[in-house]
DNA sequence: AGACTGACATAAA
DNA sequence: GTTTATGCCAGTC
């Protein structure tokens, strides 16, 4: 996670909401073309400890705009109801994709 | 309040 | 390489 976005996904501010939604967004925002994270390790970058929170927000608030599509398993497949579109998407980004999966080992952003 | 759920992770088989 | 079992934890009902 950059520094300066830290500013923007640290606000655990309001006693009423902090909204792990909005931080999941911003991070999202932040990859890069060509670049993935899996969501676990979004969940770490705005400090909560389960990724599958991060898979729930995106489920249920997720919005255009939005680069989903960069969001991933760590082992570098994809739930199955998004996996074509996923894999497209990723594949004309110029992400390194091995078969079905993503080989995340290259294509896992580093937070540069 | 309490049970259920899930775009997950990881270890073990 | 694969599949199966367990843990996970905030949101939703």
């Amino acid at each position: 996670m950059p520094a300066e976005a830290m500013s923007v996904v640290q606000p655990a501010r309001s006693s009423t909401e902090p909204s792990l939604a909005e931080r999941v967004f911003v991070c999202v925002e932040l990859i890069p073309s060509g670049s993935v994270l899996s969501y676990g390790d979004v969940a770490e970058y705005i400090g909560t400890g389960s990724a599958r929170i991060v898979g729930r927000i995106l489920a249920t608030e997720g919005y255009d705009g939005l680069p989903w599509h960069r969001v991933l398993r760590a082992d570098g497949t994809c739930a199955e109801h998004i996996r074509a579109e996923q894999l497209g998407l990723l594949r004309a980004e110029g992400v390194p994709i091995r078969g079905d999966r993503v080989q995340m080992s290259t294509a896992r952003w580093d937070g540069r």
